[in-house]
DNA sequence: CTGTTAGCGCGTTCAC
DNA sequence: GTGAACGCGCTAACAG
């Protein structure tokens, strides 16, 4: 490798004509040597090109300053803007961040999560892929967690999510607003306690009116285009199709587009479409696509800092409330939603 | 956080009654223990939920196990496939992978490549967003490095990406053979080795056939939606406008379509739209797009092979040429691009 | 203010 | 086969 040459800090020390501890002094801005000094062991640091070695420190203080994220699906731009907000955030607390795609199978989350726990994580943030789960017990004695997204069912743990349940039911209640009675919903899988929420959430809206709660339009997706796009293409099969269809993520919106477009459907004059979560794209296709925007950078961002205070209190020994953070979602309301077609 | 009470080597030794060195030889598969032994060892191991300190384990053989990965946008989805590709590889490797975004700012580029190192991964897989800045002195005694996407220009270094200049090349081909003659080039930032050899492949199919490359219509954008919109706009307000555009990205795809469509410009009927990089929605799209896919997924995997081969290499003090792995892309013909139009 | 020393958790010689 | 001692690079006491 052209010779790993990592320079210690005794190298440097010699080179300056110090000894080591002035130069871990200086290194981590002790404040304590003198400003000549300083400069001297400054210069010898530069020229060397020298960089303390973190395993090292981490060994020392018991911190590596590594924080450890595990998502569903990188795939779903969802997860990449939370962890967009993640990084930026960690960054700036002088954190890195170890990013783990667990691709929606439970023993790959457990298999980063053991990961993370021998890298000695200083905290980690999970947007599990199975909230029955016992994530708790997984990770008692180990590092403090946050959970994003999902949260494991009955269980107090520190969590930031978007206010599913309230968004879903104005999103059900604007499609109500448009005068449609027959609404389908597409979900993420019931394993989700997010998918959870956000069924309960177009429930109330639609019982508040007494709409009929129609159990066969309430359909359980995986998540994936290929569901939205299966579930589509049967749901406009049936006798009685639906006149408006709310997906409950952005990955099966694309789907039941898909499908809308082979089976030559025009939206929104036949069926009204709406999707969780925003993407880039929603506002560009033809039409463009209602949809409910979380604030996913804020999440991630807010995942961290209440993840930094757990591991502050840890290391204080004191002792925090689990804290839940909910974050409050928008509505986008855009051309693939219109007033139901008298017939 | 619960007392942080990460049982070591010596605490499995004690419950298990045998010595420290017996449970490292236990812990890494040395076969050098007994069945019996190994057994209790194990028994120990598990009853603590014991996992060895990576950090010390690094520190005691050099060697970290992590991967760092940086990248320019990881909201473009061509960075997240290739983020896939790497951690799947790696994993398989008993590799973790620290991932950085740099956001398109060279400086914060140099900021995690030294993170990095600090961090002392075993090497480093860079979609650099500054081609002419030196990377290879920054890199030089540190660790092993392969590009990605973007290579530094004039430098001898391991890389794998696509085959932009032919891949640029048949689009236009491909263009050509539908009857355009205007054809609009819009590339990302020209500081990306990327784009300038994107451009070269598309100044060569039309200089073949006596196209006259006009430079009014060959602009740089900066490979972000909003730059796609902005020069498809102006684009469309010229007198002689394109009737055909390729743009150099998917990011800028969105932004023409975006244009076209305030715009109400027909597409293809009026101009026909033809991008690199494919993505989820380019087929859902109405019309569906015209894309050039790269193998983007696989770019993400051979790089991850190809650095470990240095790394590999550099552990045996053996020296290794550098090699440039170049992957074929496929035109995935759609909708979105037909026949020009009689006028 | 500066230098010396001990030890974080682990892997690796060496004796036994 | 097994166990005791050393040191990886660094930080934190303490002594000067």
């Amino acid at each position: 490798m052209t010779k790993r040459n990592a320079y210690t800090m005794r190298d440097v020390a010699r080179l300056a004509g110090v000894s080591i501890s002035t130069v871990s002094a200086v290194v981590n801005n002790k404040g304590i040597v003198g400003p000549d000094l300083t400069a001297v062991v400054q210069k010898a640091i530069t020229a060397m090109n020298f960089s303390p070695h973190a395993g090292a420190r981490g060994l020392r203080i018991g911190k590596t300053n590594i924080l450890g994220l595990v998502v569903q699906d990188i795939t779903n731009p969802f997860f990449v803007e939370a962890l967009r907000g993640v990084e930026d955030e960690a960054i700036k607390h002088g954190y890195e961040v170890l990013v783990c795609n667990s691709n929606d199978q439970p023993d790959l989350e457990l298999r980063h999560l053991n990961a993370l726990y021998t890298q000695r994580v200083d905290g980690v943030l999970l947007a599990t892929c199975d909230s029955y789960a016992a994530r708790q017990a997984l990770v008692r004695d180990r590092a403090p967690i946050v959970f994003i997204d999902c949260v494991p069912m009955k269980a107090e743990v520190n969590c930031v999510v978007t206010d599913n349940y309230d968004s879903c039911y104005n999103a059900i209640r604007y499609l109500i607003g448009l005068g449609h009675e027959r609404i389908a919903v597409i979900s993420g899988r019931l394993v989700h306690s997010t998918s959870i929420a956000r069924v309960e959430g177009c429930r109330k809206a639609m019982q508040e009116v007494n709409l009929p709660v129609l159990e066969e339009s309430l359909r359980e997706g995986d998540s994936h285009i290929e569901s939205g796009y299966r579930i589509g293409l049967t749901l406009f099969q049936s006798p009685d199709p639906p006149t408006a269809i709310f997906t409950l993520n952005n990955r099966m919106a694309l789907g039941i587009l898909r499908a809308l477009r082979e089976l030559q459907i025009p939206c929104p004059e036949r069926v009204s479409v709406m999707s969780f979560d925003d993407a880039d794209w929603a506002e560009v296709f033809n039409p463009s696509l209602t949809t409910i925007k979380q604030p996913t950078y804020e999440i991630g961002k807010a995942a961290v800092e209440l993840l930094l205070q757990s591991i502050q209190s840890a290391s204080d020994e004191t002792t925090l409330e689990p804290r839940q953070i909910l974050l409050k979602s928008t509505l986008c309301a855009r051309d693939s939603t219109a007033p139901v077609a008298k017939s």
